[in-house]
DNA sequence: CATGCTTGCTCAATCGATGAAGCAAGAATT
DNA sequence: AATTCTTGCTTCATCGATTGAGCAAGCATG
């Protein structure tokens, strides 16, 4: 048969007969240890040109089911709709192939539900890592991994019964909400709260952020209203509906806002603009997280960048080291500069 | 031991050990045709109890490896830092699960190295099927899949020897570049060309593109020189350079352009804004591809929205349908308005 | 010349799930 | 009573790669 239009694949027998040894043999050249198995040079490279010629490629599958350890590592994120996810993917994938392990990631539409079937599907593809980004529920996540051995790293949002790699939520709302509030104070010269919207008020993230922003608020002598921190979840159209009915029942608006990531400034940024409400005078705005396109909307936006170069590698000193200690790496995000 | 400490894994031979049965029935009723295979209702009811119980996970790869089709669907993509790639890779990850297929992504990083090396990487996990989105060299990677007896679907660039889906980029193009044409013509009484920044020359969709624009240039009468065709890459540095180099040669500069990518556009904009040269008149500008914030840009920009969940269904139209002709479907992208 | 060591391999069990083939017991048919 | 059919299982080979154990030939040592 032409081995072009084959349809079963080369295997370790099929060289094996070819090159008149044991499938053992073959086996032993092609995943490198045959000095350990004491198969002679001469031998390897006859394998080795046969297997080229012929096309061969392992079978992972096989391979794996015989082996400890797979070498595959999941990740479950929650959306690739922003620049924040999708560094983190690309990051993740490339510190991976590095270290010779196969990624492979899921994305959750951040449902708690898929959240779980993912995390199930991939202990069934046998991965021996797991790193749970985002996730509404880093620990029932981690509970299943357990019970299968398998172990997990939280990233962005942190878990209580594995170790995590966060931003420095507090650190970088409370810088942000400082500089929107004094980017206010030189606007309008005065001395007014701001907005918080966006984001879960369960999600420690969110938390973390919001302590940030009132300590900073404080610390100016600013006092916040509760109906101020509008956390009614990431997604554009909640950001918009909460920025509309917040009109409804507030004149003034605040002269400032702080939106708690891009995918939630989207909402508010449609809203700003389809309203009107806005019109005479732009707000100052602060936002959790950056996108290159909103850092160009305006100088009067501030950007916490996550640093998810520093992340990913923390995410894999863990997972190199081994470690299982229940710690909480906090990274500095990097507040960028105006304009 | 333990079940929530143990670091083997439940099988179907300790199911069968638990239920008094054989593994072979565990098996049966686990993955759905106990029917077919005469097992009780009762005994089904046992088992499906006991699984449960003792969380057990099936080995996927020990599944596959007997299996004839694994129901892993690959899909390779240059990146993750744009919205068009992002919700390909959503609407993808959605539509396989849909259909009970795992999916698995790798990021290229636009290298023709990673691209192979991510094919082959696929082929060992035993893919059904591989989705090659906006590959360098579409037909390697079809050679190689081939040869496995794989087959494989083109997205977002078309390859010569598998079916593909693609945008109609002339369509847009020609759209695109009439509209920006127009808003020139409207804001500076003349009719001027512009310039095309952006994408590879040799690819595809590029010269689609560009055709696109000759061709609504040669509608409204206007000439275009070749220097206006900088198709010096997709990188944000590349079309910053271009921009830069072109000011030096250049005066007065174009009146508009079109930014073949948001990810061009990012370059162009840091270039507009660094530069200065533009300061006094903002140019008209056209961006092939969509993204929130840059909408927001202005009321300067006009986007042309390649129509993903539309492309995608055309993907898995072809999977489902078992298709192998040499197709080129090309969905109309949608020219989004302005504002 | 017997013994032991080294070199260069092969054999065979194994990983976990799958499914064709087969078998035993009871029910239905002739 | 003998036969066929049906039900409800079990047995066992198989997928492809891995690896501990073992074996034969060649060489060195006492």
């Amino acid at each position: 048969m032409n081995r072009t239009t084959q349809t079963k694949r080369t295997t370790i027998y099929d060289l094996a007969e070819l090159a008149g040894t044991s499938a053992s043999a073959v086996s032993a050249v092609l995943n490198g240890n045959w000095k350990k198995r004491r198969i002679s040079a001469k031998l390897a490279e006859k394998i080795t040109k046969l297997a080229e010629e012929q096309g061969y490629a392992l079978n992972m599958q096989a391979s794996v089911l015989r082996r400890d350890r797979s070498k595959i590592i999941g990740m479950i994120v929650p959306k690739y709709d922003n620049r924040y996810f999708g560094s983190i993917v690309e990051q993740f994938e490339a510190l991976a192939r590095e270290r010779g392990l196969f990624p492979i990631i899921t994305c959750t539409m951040r449902d708690p539900a898929l959240e779980l079937e993912a995390a199930r599907a991939m202990l069934s593809y046998q991965v021996d890592c797991l790193i749970a980004t985002g996730a509404t529920d880093p620990d029932r996540v981690m509970e299943l991994c357990a019970a299968a051995g398998v172990r997990t790293i939280n990233l962005d949002l942190p878990g209580a019964r594995a170790p995590s790699v966060i931003s420095d939520n507090y650190g970088g709302a409370l810088e942000l909400t400082r500089r929107v509030l004094a980017n206010c104070e030189k606007e309008y010269g005065e001395k007014t709260p701001l907005l918080f919207v966006g984001g879960r008020g369960t999600d420690h993230n969110t938390m973390e952020r919001v302590r940030g922003f009132r300590d900073a608020h404080a610390e100016a002598g600013v006092a916040v209203d509760d109906t101020l921190v509008q956390t009614v979840g990431y997604a554009p159209e909640k950001a918009e509906s909460a920025m509309r009915q917040l009109a409804e029942r507030m004149s003034p608006l605040p002269r400032g806002m702080f939106v708690n990531s891009t995918i939630s400034l989207e909402g508010v940024m449609r809203w700003i603009r389809r309203s009107g409400h806005y019109a005479d005078r732009v707000p100052q705005l602060g936002c959790f997280d950056w996108d290159p396109f909103v850092a160009m909307l305006g100088d009067h936006i501030e950007m916490v960048r996550q640093d998810v170069p520093k992340m990913l590698e923390a995410v894999f000193g863990i997972i190199d080291s081994g470690d299982t200690e229940l710690t909480v790496v906090q990274i500095p995000p990097i507040v960028e500069k105006m304009g």
